[in-house]
DNA sequence: GCTACAGATGTTTTT
DNA sequence: CATCTGTAGC
């Protein structure tokens, strides 16, 4: 039996409440995670058979952390559970039935930034200039398509209806007529390529259930319990994707907070959550409202803060704790000085014993990071920066994985084109241009074509060779796939092709060079490590007695094998393991934005760059619905913070290499005045030293005629 | 095939 | 201002 006495009287509702559609609106910080689990728990407890509950999460940590949780509390019988992402759902559906959706067996997932290359090419064989029609701009449209449910056919017999295209001028028209060209393209590059892209495995899963009643229904049947976390990030495709697989049963339970909905830039859409109630008729809805990590003060000011929303459920967070410090508020003269007194005050927190890892500095966009960094390291505070580069979008790193699907996959031209030339081997631009016009005419893939090099015309002998070489080198390692490690194979590839040579000859600076060779030495030896990890697996597997018999006939198995296909199929959907993740400390100063911030806690939290333009964003100030989502963000950032929180706002801060005066946020009015301390000037302080001294001490005593006001006249 | 320079661009990024 | 991208020219 599951120990449900730690459960307030909400929290023991929703866990209860095991049938018919359920939709849990869980505030910030009001044991959100533990609901889902210890509900899932409930279930198997019930009697419900594991392998018919499937929980649904957005990102791997969340679906490893669900895992986790629920193994600790129901024990292994969560075996048989599916616990997942939905990107990976539909990669197992789609690996199970790729015929049916136009796939051959052996598809990859493209990791993203090849996509734009996809769309360039295709805006040149357009002859559509690539600097009128931004390709990054295409791509985020077309993803957006795809997320809301659209395919390219759909696409086409919409044109006119497109949202921001209302009023569409010639140009937006062009532009309009050229998306709607470029995404059938594109979905035949892909296609031919036998790949598939993020937004793909949504759709394409939805269009094998559209078409097939047999495998929609077997879905159905074996899923009767569904659960989603983080409700209000799903998309259009998504809300499509769980009416397909919940069917006339609908023992659907969502959890979410609409408040919290942040990235609708991405293609989520608020209004799944919001329209839940409609969406799946005689829900139940149930709200969470206490907050077990932040005080009262800090809950004032985030409910101040997202009451403005329109459009919301509306709902008050309420503190199980004390109202504890204000919010300070202050102003600063500019970006330099934001940092040096962020940095000024976390190291007299550090001095007087808090932990750095206690503390976080959260801002909008990324660039702000810089002057804190500065700062920080001038104080010697040890800092971590959460998100920014990703070892994925090094280049080298891209170009032995695109080494790695090459070898795996030989239809894929556009990796191919990333390494034919790499390391420069003599297959100059004139060659490729010549093969690939001829594998247009031909209808040849790219490496095929480079095979048969010796029948296009105009290539001299010396490309000729250059290209069977290529060819030869790829051909001779895949084979030996059959009989090798993968690991082996592909160093042994990496060496034959010259790569590691490459990277340190081709360096201006030494250091560099040994780092990006270590770049890729730590992805070969990530693959080392899954070959491992998948032959323990396989082993346990065998000893199980109970196992049940493979009569999965709709999903593959959640990693395939030890095989090159499993790795790049994991490396898409979960990532590189980064090799700075093994000295993240918690004894770190966290710098995040806010969005990678989501979800997290600190003791004490800086909010730094509340300024008009900033947050709002300047680009955001023009559609009413992307203001609403900056709202949300900045109610995010707040109930970040456990007891201590300070926001800051820079009078003057550089832009574009230029000084420009600013203004307070807009989030930062009407909050109540009891659970703020303000520490503002609205102009800027005169230079001189002596004056700074005398507004340090008016400052000073500005706190303490704040804090004894605050004491005299407590929170009526 | 590589270097150097001009020109554009400058929000967030779970999969 | 600073960083990235594409291209011209060697």
């Amino acid at each position: 039996m599951v120990d449900m006495s730690g459960l307030n009287q909400e929290q023991l509702e929703a866990v209860l409440t095991t049938n018919g559609p359920l939709l849990v609106l869980a505030g910030a910080g009001s044991g959100k995670t533990r609901v889902i689990t210890f509900r899932l728990a409930k279930l198997i407890n019930n009697g419900v058979s594991p392998k018919s509950v499937l929980c649904l999460t957005f990102t791997n940590k969340a679906a490893t952390e669900m895992k986790e949780r629920a193994r600790a509390l129901v024990g292994k019988s969560v075996r048989g559970t599916t616990i997942s992402t939905f990107h990976a759902l539909g990669a197992r559906i789609l690996r199970a039935h790729p015929e049916a959706v136009g796939l051959r067996p052996s598809f990859t997932i493209t990791d993203g930034a090849e996509q734009v290359g996809t769309i360039r090419r295709i805006l040149r064989t357009l002859r559509i200039d690539d600097r009128k029609f931004d390709p990054k701009r295409i791509m985020a449209q077309l993803s957006q398509a795809k997320n809301a449910g659209i395919d390219a056919s759909a696409f086409r017999s919409m044109e006119g209806v497109l949202p921001h295209l209302v009023e569409a001028s010639q140009e937006d028209e062009e532009y309009q007529l050229a998306a709607i060209e470029v995404y059938e393209r594109y979905e035949l590059a892909l296609q031919s390529q036998n790949v598939v892209d993020f937004d793909d495995l949504l759709l394409l899963t939805l269009r094998l259930l559209h078409g097939s009643d047999e495998v929609r229904n077997r879905l159905r049947d074996r899923w009767q319990y569904i659960m989603v976390d983080e409700y209000q990030d799903t998309n259009g495709a998504q809300l499509e994707l769980l009416r397909q697989l919940t069917g006339p049963m609908k023992n659907l339970c969502v959890v979410g907070d609409d408040d919290q909905s942040i990235y609708g830039w991405r293609g989520a859409d608020v209004r799944n959550i919001l329209g839940f109630e409609k969406h799946f008729v005689g829900a139940k809805k149930i709200m969470l409202l206490t907050n077990y990590r932040s005080t009262g003060h800090i809950l004032s000011v985030a409910n101040a803060i997202i009451e403005h929303n329109p459009g919301r459920y509306e709902k008050r967070l309420r503190s199980a704790g004390h109202d504890g410090e204000p919010v300070h508020i202050s102003s600063v003269e500019d970006e330099e000085v934001e940092a040096e007194e962020v940095a000024r005050k976390i190291l007299s927190l550090t001095e007087s014993g808090v932990s750095p890892g206690d503390i976080a500095v959260l801002f909008r966009s990324n660039v702000q990071a810089r002057p804190v960094e500065l700062a920080l390291r001038a104080s010697h505070i040890p800092y971590r920066m959460v998100g920014g580069l990703n070892l994925f979008d090094r280049r080298e790193v891209k170009d032995v994985i695109a080494y790695l699907r090459v070898l795996h996959n030989p239809d894929e031209d556009q990796a191919l084109r990333r390494i034919v030339n790499w390391p420069p081997r003599g297959i100059g631009d004139t060659t490729i241009k010549r093969v690939d016009n001829w594998a247009r005419e031909e209808q040849l893939g790219l490496l095929e074509a480079l095979s048969r090099a010796d029948e296009v015309d105009g290539l001299n002998p010396r490309s000729v060779a250059a290209a069977l070489g290529l060819v030869s080198l790829f051909d001779e390692h895949r084979h030996r796939l059959n009989s090798q490690k993968s690991s082996t194979v592909v160093k042994k590839l990496l060496s034959a092709a010259g790569v590691e040579s490459a990277l340190l000859a081709g360096a201006d600076d030494p250091a560099a060079a040994e780092r990006r060779v270590e770049n890729v030495r730590a992805l070969v030896r990530q693959l080392e490590r899954y070959e491992q990890r998948m032959k323990k697996k396989q082993k346990n597997e065998a000893m199980e007695v109970d196992v049940e018999p493979e009569e999965d006939l709709d999903l593959a198995p959640e990693i395939e094998n030890a095989s090159l296909e499993g790795f790049l199929a994991d490396l898409a959907l979960t990532g590189i393991e980064d090799a700075r993740r093994k000295d993240e400390r918690d004894d770190q100063v966290v710098l995040s934005t806010i969005h990678a911030a989501k979800g997290l806690e600190w003791l004490h939290v800086y909010l730094i760059g509340w300024e008009e333009e900033l947050l709002p964003h300047r680009r955001t100030l023009l559609e009413h619905a992307e203001l609403a989502e900056e709202r949300r963000l900045a109610y995010v950032a707040v109930t970040r913070a456990k007891k201590y929180l300070t926001i800051t706002w820079a009078r003057r801060r550089q832009r574009f290499g230029q000084n420009v005066e600013r203004q307070p946020s807009r989030f930062l009015e009407n909050l109540p005045d009891e659970s703020v301390i303000r520490l503002e000037d609205k102009v800027n302080p005169p230079k001189t030293e002596s004056e700074e001294r005398e507004i340090a001490r008016d400052w000073l005593g500005k706190i303490r005629a704040n804090l004894e006001a605050k004491r005299t006249t407590p929170k009526s």
